[in-house]
DNA sequence: ATCCTCCCCTAC
DNA sequence: TAAGGTAGGGGAGGAT
């Protein structure tokens, strides 16, 4: 529990909580690629490349792109002309026989000859090369380049470009000097490194995620955060106290609380060291790097420091270090390299997750068994409230009962705890750090009071809000309590401002949280993340969707939305990303309603691969993927059977962004290829689910534009150097450095108030709210009976709603009936022109035959027992709305008939008539625009 | 006035 | 070699 980084990213702070209100416009437009002009010698060459290739990818794209090329990340039948690939593997090989396969000294060479090269010299297939599997071409590449780059690498550290053309070529040079602005699919890092062994490390191998995790320490402290939580609910009910309630329930007599906070010092070291105990007295830390060898067999006088061994420039980041480290300025979350300058004779030690786990395991049965309350915070710490067992077994003692926790937890585990004392969870926190190591202290309010601490000490007060303050003349406690809450609210945004005023006072009204159930589930991953390709970055998409989903138990799979979090390369960063990792980036996230019942892994994974295409990321700059499901609470308590509704939509949606209605029709992402490896991994149905997102995606769609249409879409970048990490060590220098600090805004609507139902009810609500039509089925067409079976908080808002929006009927609107329908058609095409698009059937997931959309509607009533989701009425709702579009009433009015005939049928069909008079609604209020009449339905 | 979306921050 | 994951609090600005 101390702020455990580093030299913080001073430079940025002036930025965040000032600069950070401005408008997103302004910072939305800033590039203007003024590339040269070279002849065109690759005019109409439609390129795509496939693996490792010497030149790089990058440069090979680069070099065509500036001579007439296009380049394409997809490998589309129809467009491609020429593949560029040094090597095949045996399977793309046949993939591929149809196209021009060249190896890339075809692009060289034409660039030296000034012209478009014969390609069939260069031809990989059918050249006694062919067949070569990907990985042995790879590994040649990779011993010369080794060889290259090792003697030619210049002063700053650019890689040379392996071209084999002289040095003075304009273009190549350009490339090289550009080239910190793009990296290719192995960074600039990586460039020197064997490409063989950085390939089977990316996220694209098989299990990587697995072995990734199984490494990850930050993978484990949030696994084992969310397991604790369980274990101590487990714990409570087993020690037969059901869960909650220290509200003075029972018999308990109100008192102030005493909340303990108990931490074991430097956890991981010490908890490591019980295996090298002779290292006890040596600063030593726990990292994955351990350049020295097996400490065992060497003698244990100094020889194992780490400096020893040269290198210093590991680039691995320290768990943990123990308090001697400490005395040097290590600090938790340092790398090496850098811990290694301030203290030469640092030791490491490898992590020992299982040892980890099964230590915290015995101290939380020891601390649940004592506590009145226990709060999980992490592997290695707990609140604790234990008013009652004081008064009861203590007299009140409460450094005894801590030097008891501590004993009894020392016995058990062999590491030392401190315990922070104080009557609310603030005090107690910030007890601990004085009590820090292996001690007991106790605070009161007024004895914090006293204290001369930072603001950073205080807890939740990270980097940014200490920089912004500190930006203000505000750095210590007391200073901050001096402030005015207006003023730190100018600083800090709102409620941080009020929690800071209250903290600098020693207030803290937070109470212990044993048992909130999850809200979200999620999985990222940030390294090891290098796509060649829009397929590689599907086929992860899957693996990770699957990820997420095996968190989650069947109970936890009701309705949901799912976020799709990117991390991009920063355009125009020329640091070369940290070894895998993903180095500086912007930030993009998209999210989807995914329908009830439908978070399988198959559905997540097709959503978050739709929300990805619909972002337009060139695939070669992903670093970092996310994939979060957020909980929604589902409508009906007993929700359990339904199949529920209908797929995400079939189509994207482009309902924003500034020239959304332009490109709708052209926008259509395409979609890649899955690989049946991939595809093979997974059960029938989650298989199943991805096959038939990918079969509807892919016949309407037309190509999108290779990159550059990065923010077309009204998404703009953004920094996020993963806060608190060590990519941003180094102090940035600059004072407008950064231009981080931008508008944002909350992810979670936490569902707060409420009953079960709330949630998918708002959502029907919305959904009503949003039609602006209420008037035309309002006052008529609502039965009374329907009305009626609402819940009272609906009914009590659709009142309210169509008050606001009470409407004045117009008159001149007449029903629209399918003997006026020609005419109302003739008129609308004079007014409207001819109908958009022809070339695009309306589709309802997928169909356009209006036998199966009856099906597909029917099938969406009958299965979903509990009620229509919102999205799904979209969907039809735009169906509908496109189908007037057409003009195709005939077709509308068919299915909304059938539609109104199947709701009729439902049991509980109240909420199966308020979908179809939205539906209706819509069609409705399209229809009036067009042709001034209505459908009578 | 309130909600929603996309983001940022913090902690371990 | 290194393994920069994640839940949850919160803000700005557009949509309703
Ligand atoms: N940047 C960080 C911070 C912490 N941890 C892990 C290793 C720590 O041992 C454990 C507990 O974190 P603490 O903040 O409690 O730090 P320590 O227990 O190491 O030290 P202390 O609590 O004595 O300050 O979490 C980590 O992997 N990376
Ligand atoms: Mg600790």
């Amino acid at each position: 529990m101390e702020p455990s980084t580093i030299a913080p990213a001073f430079g940025d702070f002036n930025a965040y909580y000032g600069q950070r209100k401005r408008k997103l416009a302004e910072q939305a437009k800033q590039r203007a690629v003024n590339a040269p002009k070279y002849d065109h010698i690759f005019d109409g060459v439609v390129f795509h490349i496939n693996g490792y290739t010497q030149p790089s990818h990058y440069e090979l794209k680069l070099i065509l792109i500036e001579r007439g090329g296009q380049f394409l990340h997809y490998l589309s039948k129809t467009q491609v002309t020429h593949i560029i690939a040094s090597g095949l593997a045996m399977s793309k090989e046949k993939e591929f026989r149809n196209y021009k396969v060249v190896r890339p000294e075809w692009v060289v060479d034409s660039v030296k000859a000034g012209k478009q090269l014969a390609w069939h010299k260069y031809a990989l297939i059918g050249q006694g090369n062919t067949g070569l599997p990907a990985v042995k071409s790879s590994y040649d590449d990779n011993m010369s380049s080794l060889a290259d780059t090792d003697c030619s690498r210049d002063v700053l550290g650019r890689p040379p470009v392996h071209l084999g053309i002289s040095a003075n070529d304009s273009a190549i040079n350009r490339a090289m000097v550009m080239w910190p602005e793009y990296i290719p699919v192995i960074d600039r890092f990586e460039e020197g490194l064997n490409r063989e062994w950085v390939r089977k490390n990316l996220a694209t191998e098989k299990d990587f995620i697995q072995r990734y995790y199984a490494s990850s320490r930050l993978h484990h402290l949030s696994t084992w955060k969310v397991e604790l939580k369980d274990y101590v609910a487990q714990l409570r009910r087993k020690q037969g106290r059901p869960s909650t309630l220290n509200q003075c329930g029972g018999s308990a007599i109100p008192r102030d609380r005493i909340i303990m906070h108990v931490d074991f010092d430097c956890f991981f070291v010490s908890a490591s060291l019980l295996s090298h105990p002779y290292l006890r007295d040596k600063p030593v830390a726990v990292c994955h790097s351990q350049q020295h060898h097996s400490m065992d067999t060497e003698d244990s006088d100094g020889l194992l420091a780490v400096s020893t061994f040269g290198q210093s420039s590991s680039t691995s980041q320290i768990a943990s270090c123990n308090y001697i480290a400490r005395s040097f300025g290590v600090k938790n979350g340092m790398v090496m390299n850098q811990a290694r300058q301030l203290c030469p004779a640092l030791m490491a030690i490898p992590y020992q997750f299982d040892v980890y786990k099964r230590i915290s395991r015995t101290f939380y049965d020891i601390v649940t068994a004592i506590a009145d309350e226990t709060q999980a915070v992490s592997v290695d710490e707990a609140l604790l409230d234990v008013t009652e067992r004081l008064w009861q077994d203590f007299d009140g003692n409460s450094e005894l009962l801590a030097q008891n926790i501590r004993q009894r937890v020392y016995k058990a585990t062999g590491c030392a705890v401190s315990v922070g004392i104080g009557p609310s969870i603030l005090l107690a926190r910030v007890a601990t750090t004085r009590a820090k190591p292996d001690g007991v202290h106790s605070l009161n309010t007024q004895s914090f009071c006293n204290l001369n601490i930072s603001v950073c000490d205080l807890p939740g007060i990270g980097n940014m809000v200490e920089g912004s303050l500190a930006s203000n003349g505000i750095s210590s406690v007391a200073e901050v309590r001096a402030t005015g809450l207006q003023r730190l609210q100018d600083i800090c945004g709102e409620k941080m401002a009020v929690t800071l005023f209250n903290f600098s006072r020693g207030v803290d009204e937070g109470t212990l949280e044993s048992d909130k159930p999850r809200q979200v589930f999620g999985a990222d991953i940030g390294w090891g993340v290098r796509f060649s390709n829009q397929a590689d970055a599907d086929n992860f998409i899957v693996r990770l969707a699957s990820e997420v989903c095996r968190t989650m138990s069947a109970a936890e799979r009701t309705g949901s939305s799912v976020t799709l979090k990117i991390k991009k390369r920063r355009e125009g960063e020329g640091k070369p990303a940290k070894f895998l990792g993903h180095g500086i980036c912007d930030s993009l996230s998209k999210s989807a309603v995914l329908s009830r019942m439908t978070n399988e892994p198959g559905k997540v994974a097709s959503a978050c691969i739709k929300l990805l295409h619909q972002m337009s990321i060139d695939p070669l700059d992903i670093r970092s993927v996310g994939i979060q499901v957020y909980k929604l609470n589902s409508f009906d308590a007993s929700g359990e059977g339904g199949i529920g509704s209908m797929l995400a939509k079939s189509k994207a949606k482009f309902s924003e962004g500034p020239n959304s209605g332009q490109h709708a029709f052209h926008d259509l992402p395409t979609a890649s290829q899955l690989d049946t490896s991939v595809l093979s991994e997974l059960p029938d149905s989650i298989r199943q689910e991805l096959e038939s997102y990918y079969r509807q995606t892919s016949p309407g769609a037309s190509m999108t534009t290779t990159a550059g249409s990065r923010s077309a879409m009204g998404v703009s970048p953004r920094e996020s150097p993963h806060t608190g990490s060590a990519g941003l060590k180094t102090p940035r220098s600059g004072i407008g450095s950064g231009r981080r600090g931008r508008p944002r805004k909350l992810a979670f609507q936490p569902t707060s108030s409420g009953s079960k139902g709330k949630q998918a009810n708002v959502n029907l609500l919305q959904a009503f709210k949003r039609l602006e039509t209420l008037d035309f089925i309002m006052p008529s067409q609502m039965d009374t009976d329907v009305w009626g079976n609402l819940p009272m908080s609906i009914r009590r808002e659709l009142a309210r709603e169509y008050i606001k929006t009470k409407p004045t009927v117009s008159e001149k609107i007449t029903p629209l009936t399918n003997h006026n329908l020609a005419a109302a058609d003739a008129k609308a095409m004079v007014a409207t022109g001819p109908s958009i698009g022809a070339a695009l059937m309306p589709m309802l997931y997928g169909a356009s035959d209006v036998n199966d959309v009856h099906r597909i509607v029917g099938a969406w009533v009958d299965s979903s027992s509990a009620g229509p989701l919102e999205e799904d009425i979209d969907e039809v709702g735009d169906y509908i709305e496109e189908l007037v579009q057409h003009h195709d009433l005939m077709k509308a009015t068919n299915v909304l008939k059938y539609f109104k005939f199947r709701c009729m049928q439902q049991s509980d069909s109240q909420l199966w008539q308020i979908a179809l008079k939205i539906v209706l609604g819509r069609a409705n209020k399209m229809c009036a625009g067009i042709y001034g009449a209505y459908l009578d339905i």
